[in-house]
DNA sequence: CAGTGGTCTAGACCACAGT
DNA sequence: CTGTGGTCTAGACCACTGG
């Protein structure tokens, strides 16, 4: 599915719905929630109920199918399919440190708009000077401070973010909007602390740190920019990269 | 109408061969090699070099674009595009430095069999005391001190490694055992060298470096359990996380 | 303007499940 | 047997792109 369809879909809800749509958003509200092998309507039941040709039901199932939510058995039918993998959902600060048995806590240094500079306006597919939100939080683990980490956010995705009041996670926020990333690309390297990263973190200056860049994407957006320094002695990442684990 | 029922039923008899795998294999033919961005034949092209029904390309083509080898642009036409995922394949040290545009090279400091200590035997799912290949080696990316790194290997599972010559890459001979890693556990952190360390990494005692440990299994098996230690200002770890990239 | 992909129709025959 | 999904036809109109 190319940008171009989501448009089409996007102009569509002010109009008329595609007849394809139609009948892939009954059949999704459906099956959502249904048990994994429950029977999902057949293609001839749904051609009588919309008035639709059989291939327009099928270009509805297909879409379901590859989304992995259908299963197709012939002879048999259309089914709910058991969910394929497990969703790989990006962890936040909090959910990580919950997973380490820590209590995070945070603690917002700045939030406000700002214009992007060339860095950030290149990660988030933005032009420089565009509007842009940045939050620098100092996180604690248990009391402890762990890390200090500056996130953007376009402007334009989240509007009224920061009047809504500072939620405690940002996943979760994004979250509510639809926009959580699913996935993300992610620089990791070791350095020295500035003076002022020395002093948020009750590090010596000079002391290594752990520095994190991530570009966390929704679909094809790019919803958050962040830049996290990390105290060395406190922090390790753990991950499982590749597939079939 | 009936003679286009026949031919069908002589062309099936014939290859096995369903027209829209005709059609997609075909294209594939036409488009693996083929740069991003490159225009494959329009449907309608197709529709008369195949003598089929336009849906049947398009079916045909509709699995090349859901495989991502493909990619459709309104009123443009259908075009190769460029790669959306990150190899799942993990990748070596040799391919990685490649990958930058960078000369791998490789010192053996050490290459013997030796017994599992408490740590190795437990991330290689061994007993402490049980023989175990370690293989030191310190790696140069165009001449430069880049990391250093041990590697351990269950013995048992590479009966005469160390006979057999060293390889230049351990996945590749891996590789040709059938034991390539597929995925991974890594943990990552910053850390300050050793004096050992920074004599090998010809870096000043005290500076900051990038500890990455690594347990590559292929299947359920443990095949390689590594340390490497890398120069904080020469490497920085590159990854993605997350699907539907 | 001509060409492209996006959508849709109203049928058809097939192989296969279950009864 | 009936019902299912899998395949396929021969058209059609639309919105969009490019020259």
């Amino acid at each position: 599915m190319s940008t171009v369809q989501v448009v089409n879909e996007m102009l569509v809800t002010e109009g008329r719905a595609l007849k394809h749509v139609q009948v892939r958003e009954y059949v999704r509200t459906l099956v959502t929630g249904a048990a994994p092998g429950s029977p999902a309507p057949s293609e001839r039941e749904l051609v009588h109920r919309f008035g639709v040709a059989r291939m327009t039901v099928r270009q509805a199932m297909d879409a379901l199918v590859v989304e992995g939510l259908l299963e197709r058995i012939p002879g048999r039918g259309t089914f709910v399919a058991r969910p394929r993998r497990a969703p790989s959902r990006l962890t936040s600060f909090t959910e990580e440190m919950a997973r380490r048995g820590l209590l995070a806590e945070s603690q917002t240094l700045l939030a406000r708009r700002e214009q992007a500079g060339p860095g950030v306006a290149r990660a988030l597919n933005l032009t420089e000077g565009d509007a842009v939100i940045h939050w620098r939080r100092l996180r604690r683990a248990d009391g402890q401070p762990m890390c200090l980490e500056d996130a953007y956010l376009n402007e334009v995705l989240i509007p009224g973010f920061l009047q809504s009041g500072m939620p405690t996670s940002l996943y979760d926020a994004l979250d509510s909007r639809g926009l959580r990333p699913t996935w993300a690309e992610d620089s990791i390297n070791a350095d020295v602390a500035s003076e002022e990263e020395a002093q948020h973190l009750d590090l010596p200056a000079g002391g290594p740190v752990l520095r994190h860049s991530r570009r966390g994407l929704a679909g094809e957006k790019v919803v958050e920019v962040s830049r996290t320094v990390y105290r060395a002695d406190r922090y390790t990442i753990w991950l499982q990269v590749g597939a079939e684990g």
